[in-house]
DNA sequence: AATCAAGTTGAGATCCCCCTCAATTTATTG
DNA sequence: CAATAAATTGAGGGGGATCTCAACTTGATT
């Protein structure tokens, strides 16, 4: 690869960095390259999609999912095991707009991240049953309903990200009282059945 | 007014309910007047604005918030009332997108709709209050933080609206199930200011 | 039925974004 | 210092949305 288009791939991971940071995966790809002083042209030959580009930007971060599950699941207290996924996990989502929208949208953009999510939540069933099994989470606690929270939790981040960075965390913690068993109470409804959630999320990747 | 108006201005109506309740607020004004039967200039005839349309579509929905908050306030037990509350006013939301986006928006969109929810909103502080000093409510838990279960609530609706019309209800009973004095625990961060909230959501109407 | 204000129309101006490709510039190599 | 392959450029085509306005049609009135 020649010299200019090395640094000019840099410069364009550096504004798409950026710029996906602050506005989210929708953000102009023209402004990306206004920022990294570089023609729309010069992107395209780059990065050929969005998606391209989006993977190269996100996907290195949302790996740092998988080691957040394996430790959950090494953790030695069930409970903290759970709250210390879920915490991290929006933690995560909270570093930038577009984490946060890729997460929440389960990496539907593209397969790698979809691939990449779909590692990261790999370990939730059995981190949610621990601390089940172990009575530290109440039992109708499903993992469709950790999905419902990290949308739930992705629009208190993608509200408050920029005048309240840290807003989320007190939500989380009301939420999580609410997961203790002694907390429970008889819920309304069935938990979200996998055709519910395949029909919202799209099919999960193949592996 | 002449007759033809007046029935266009009806099926303006009639359209752009249909389909802010299907696409919410940022639906296309063309597929409106296309739905209606009616040029798109007919339709900026009527309704000069998105706004326009919006407030005669949406405020008299949203002023039914005025009424439950009042029977919040009115229900024998201060519990009930609050948990009333917030249960009227996301099965409100849950009704349809556009609902749901201007609840979740505070109406900033017009200033009708704005009042509106700020009206709707009139009693949240004492709602609260009530419930708190009854020793039936965390004493932690402050209007800021109903706020941010709207953001919150505001996308599970629109996640699932299709799919699974009343998957909030069960994320809703978590969250509340968490909100009762004997499951607080302490917060790790600070409600959200006013200032913080003006920030996010635009300055109060003036009423 | 003639008149005319009221109402309707839709092409087109404007904006914003996506994506392409023929022409041009530039880095590298012998 | 050519020669040449690699890389860059940005105008332009296309889509989708908003909003306007001069020309036209229609309902109401006498």
């Amino acid at each position: 690869m020649r010299a200019d288009a090395a640094r000019n791939r840099e410069r364009l991971l550096d504004a798409a960095s950026r710029i996906v940071a602050e506005r989210g995966v929708d953000a102009p790809l023209e402004e990306i390259a206004r920022q990294a002083g570089v023609s729309i042209g010069t992107l395209y030959n780059h990065f050929p999609t969005r998606e391209a580009l989006l993977d190269a930007v996100l996907v290195g971060r949302l790996a740092s999912l998988d080691r957040l599950g394996s430790e959950a699941l090494a953790a030695p207290d069930p409970w903290d095991g759970f709250a210390g996924f879920v915490e991290g996990l929006f933690a995560l989502q909270a570093e930038n707009h577009g984490l946060n929208d890729a997460i929440a949208r389960a990496g539907s953009f593209s397969p790698e991240a979809a691939a990449a999510c779909h590692r990261g939540f790999r370990h939730v069933d059995q981190i949610i049953a621990r601390a089940r099994e172990a009575g530290r989470l109440r039992p109708d606690f499903e993992t469709a309903d950790l999905i419902t929270l990290v949308w739930a939790v992705s629009q208190v981040i993608r509200e408050s990200m920029s005048a309240a960075p840290d807003a989320w965390r007190r939500f989380l913690a009301f939420f999580l009282d609410g997961l203790r068993p002694g907390a429970a109470r008889p819920l309304p409804v069935e938990p979200l059945g996998p055709d519910r959630l395949a029909a919202i999320l799209g099919p999960p990747p193949a592996t």
